[in-house]
DNA sequence: CTGTTAGCGCTTTCAA
DNA sequence: TTGAAAGCGCTAACAG
């Protein structure tokens, strides 16, 4: 077994990829020096460095990162997992581009998958990044009962939550505004002089949709409006859903003169609805989180944005500081939201008690 | 060294986590069977089966994915990379959204990364993603010499080329029908009166944006039309550059009644542009490449839509069937695009030349 | 069905 | 500065 180790010249490969082993007897060095070579520790004379890196390129040799990793008295595969709702989201996209430079300013990969509000999924997951051995994660948490998950897991690996906040696991989190940013959109529409505000939202379930409705409450509680039951719906994950919520609100009789919508595609569902029953221009919309081309639209989509980029930035920092070995208390981040004015927030209330749509109804 | 193996109880381990020899001594059996256990293989006895598990949860023992790799004659690290232009635009984000439905169908987990246009880029990856040995690559290549790149690196993983051909690379590749696509559209135009219908590219480096714009030569051609080259704009890659260039565009003399815009962003800044210029009633458009909102905008925009969730997904199909040894010649799939009639691409013909914006320029 | 031995490709430890 | 030996956590090959 050993007897042909330190024999030169003769390849004594049966096929596949060249090792440390095959370049060290084509240099005619030890295994260990092109180790030394490959992983740039200054201690070679120049001389033998040469060779090796002759072997290496003649041989065209692949460092093994995997069986690196085995042995390496770190342990770390310069991997993190990036758990999120969507990939294929805007939101999702965007914190997963922000994610991925700071993770090459460091050299680290990302295994990036999306979770679709499926529990099950992120505990299997959590388990599969656990057994591939991920410095740490970055998660926008599904579960309520991330505590329980998280210790089964027994991943050791730091973690940091971004989005949602990881209920009573004691990690970082990056939060946006939730509630302070609805509570101002809907300040807004009550300036504007609204008294009947509509509130659509995500699935209950969802903690971020729960705080942006609770700014809605607090605003409306701040300028003593009743919170009427009959103008909030919840559990709205699609814009066809949003846009079939909105058509049907406004069968009623006393519907609203605004609507503030909790999540993307709620507002372009919401819009959708408003278009039509020809009341774009007469009912205002404030929605919460922008998108592409809100701008363009007539009238211009009036949001409270969030700042994905920021926040994938933001978690990533904080990861790569507990990786690190940072030790301290859990820290909380806040992302401040930007209240964007465009159009649709500033119409006024509309004096007609809106379009009567299907008499029949 | 292997006098304590068997020892039972007393947990010889220093710190860290439990290795399947823990485990193994835990249970009092070999560490052989414990692997038999955890890879499912059926040939344990049941009551053994049972004790292993019974450590396994006691000890929370977690499988080590890399460790097994290294020894396993396959040699799969079930991961696939995905080297896209930016993981943050609507276009990759769908296509990454698809490559990561079909690998999670197969147990595989997804290395995605963003190229930026950036050739140095590319091959770094391209070798970063060999030292992790993963079993396969899809990507939207940016260099012009993939030849070369490729055989250099020695990737001996297959790869799959989607949305840009792999030039004179023998390899799978996964692409839109750009230049019939950019004929349907710009004939399109023509049937609807138009004679002067400028071009708005891409960077003409990117295969894709000349594919485009050689279908809309064609379609000019066969309509005996001219190819007038001052209508004809390249190296557009942000909005922001093309809404100056059409900006431009409107101050010469002899002004396009019709615009073809070969990708997303140019779209949009052509249609802020025209926006500006008060001519987005009066001036005909039609984007390569379908985006979020376009039907909501007015004039809603007439699109060459591509299907970027059928590339992805077709390509993950591909690149599977090649990991799983298929050794056919190369394929070329061509995923159709679709012309979606909105109002802007029917726009008739604008009468009058179009406003004069600057008279002193 | 179960266990033993060897060794994946690499880094560590320690001696020369 | 260099190298030999040991072994990371696991599976393959071959015994019992």
């Amino acid at each position: 077994v050993a007897a042909d180790s330190g024999a030169p010249g003769s390849d004594s490969r049966k096929s596949g990829r060249p090792t440390m082993r095959d370049v060290a007897s084509a240099a005619e060095v030890s295994l260990k020096t092109v180790s030394r070579v490959v992983n740039g520790e200054p201690s070679v004379a120049p001389e033998l460095a040469v060779r090796v890196r002759d072997a290496i390129d003649r041989l065209h040799y692949q460092h093994d990162i995997g069986a690196s990793m085995l042995r390496r008295s770190d342990r770390r595969t310069e991997t993190i997992a990036l758990l999120l709702e969507d990939v294929g989201n805007p939101f999702s996209a965007a914190l997963h581009r922000a994610v991925e430079d700071e993770a090459r300013s460091r050299g680290v990969q990302v295994l990036t998958a999306s979770l679709d509000e499926d529990p099950q999924r992120e505990r299997e997951l959590l388990r599969i990044f656990t057994m591939r051995r991920v410095d740490g994660l970055i998660i926008a948490p599904v579960s309520p009962d991330q505590g329980n998950l998280h210790n089964e897991m027994r991943t050791d690996a730091p973690m940091v939550f971004v989005d949602r906040p990881g209920n009573d696991v004691a990690a970082d989190s990056v939060l946006a505004t939730n509630v302070t940013g609805a509570a101002e959109a809907v300040r807004h529409l009550i300036a504007h002089g609204h008294r009947t505000i509509a509130y659509l939202g995500d699935y209950w379930r969802i903690t971020t949709a729960r705080h942006r409705h609770e700014g809605y409450l607090t605003a409306l509680g701040e300028a003593g409006l009743p919170a009427d039951p009959r103008l909030v719906v919840h559990d709205l994950h699609t814009a066809a859903e949003a846009e079939r919520a909105v058509m049907s609100l406004f069968r009623r009789p006393q519907p609203p003169t605004a609507l503030f919508t909790s999540q993307n595609l709620v507002t372009i569902g919401a819009v959708r609805a408003l278009r039509r029953l020809q009341l774009h221009r007469e009912i205002a919309v404030i929605g919460f989180d922008d998108f592409p081309l809100a701008d363009l639209l007539e009238p211009a989509i009036t949001v409270v944005a969030q700042d994905p980029a920021m926040m994938g930035r933001t978690a990533a920092q904080a990861l790569f500081r507990r990786i690190d070995g940072d030790t301290g208390p859990p820290e909380e981040f806040w992302i401040p939201t930007t209240f964007i004015r465009r159009g649709s927030g500033e119409l006024p209330p509309s004096p007609r008690p809106a379009a009567p749509a299907t008499t029949a109804l």
